[in-house]
DNA sequence: CTGATTGCAAATGCTTTGCACGCCA
DNA sequence: TGGCGTGCAAAGCATTTGCAATCAG
């Protein structure tokens, strides 16, 4: 993890005369110590293999905290749970393709599709903040070649699809 | 509302062997009397408004319904609770910004934006089913003129702002 | 008739909250 | 020491579901 990610927490607790504390470090530590997305559930059982000892309550409080810091952003995913990307501080105009064969998630950049976005809502009489563009999509490999790695991989995980709440 | 719309659920109805109901006209009367959002809440409101009786239940089971036919979208607004959006029969590839000054949705359809990213999907190896982008903007009006109609009405309806839980 | 559909209430699943205790500053 | 933060269990909300009665075809 970076330096510059602890020290931007740091700023934000003693900004608004929060504390440091231990879970709060445990819990910044196991979401950044990687860029893959999660859900509050995930980072729990993440918190649990590290010996944390966070409660749930704690967790989505301090879920709530980071991203009022701006350190992770939620991405909708489509599969009834709140999802939190990490990734943003590295990428901070990335998009999501997801997989509606097997759910996998993949990010990409493109500064044309910024601007073009800029412009629109500038025309719109608005302010860009925040955009998400979220494309699903099917597997073009599993189509033709009838088969997809991810797929194979998502069934083992027992991942939950896309658009199929349970 | 179009006889378009009804034809296409009559069929979809009859090949999947399910049955025409009195709720399932009403629902589909009263969603597409206008092309505005709606929250399932919303929808309830509107029926009880007209006198129609459908429950909660089935509002629900017929949203489902209606969105495997493809008359209606998912949206996704921020505001935790699912929106769906009547409008993708006439405008099949709009996309949404929302204010995060006074929740107003505006849709906007871009024809290079659709190219866009269906040459970046292609590019990375899927074929796009669906795609949405959300754009979160400030009210420009608001920023510089200090007002905004649509705030002020928002307050007036007591509106629950984007990303405010609660 | 037969099986799809409905309404009701109970259940579910994710998330938030009240409260008493503990701990950071 | 004064609050903020934590854990726990209970509460909240939106949504789904089991079931018996009802209705469409």
């Amino acid at each position: 993890m970076e330096a510059a990610i602890r020290e931007r927490l740091d700023n934000f607790i003693r900004r608004k005369g929060l504390r440091q504390t231990p879970q709060r470090d445990e819990i910044l530590e196991i979401i950044f110590a990687s860029d893959e997305h999660f859900t509050p559930d995930q980072l729990l059982e993440r918190l649990r293999i590290a010996g944390t000892k966070a409660s749930r309550a704690t967790v989505y409080r301090t879920l709530s905290l980071l991203l009022e810091a701006d350190l992770i952003h939620e991405i909708e995913l489509g599969d009834g749970q709140t999802t939190y990307d990490p990734n943003f501080i590295d990428h901070p105009n990335h998009n999501h393709l997801v997989c509606i064969d097997c759910g996998k998630v993949v990010e990409f950049e493109d500064s044309h599709l910024d601007l073009q976005t800029e412009c629109l809502t500038r025309r719109l009489g608005y302010r860009a903040v925040r955009q998400s563009l979220r494309i699903e999509a099917t597997c073009e490999r599993l189509r033709q070649g009838g088969s997809c790695s991810d797929l194979i991989a998502a069934r083992v995980k027992g991942k939950r699809l896309p658009n199929r709440k349970k």
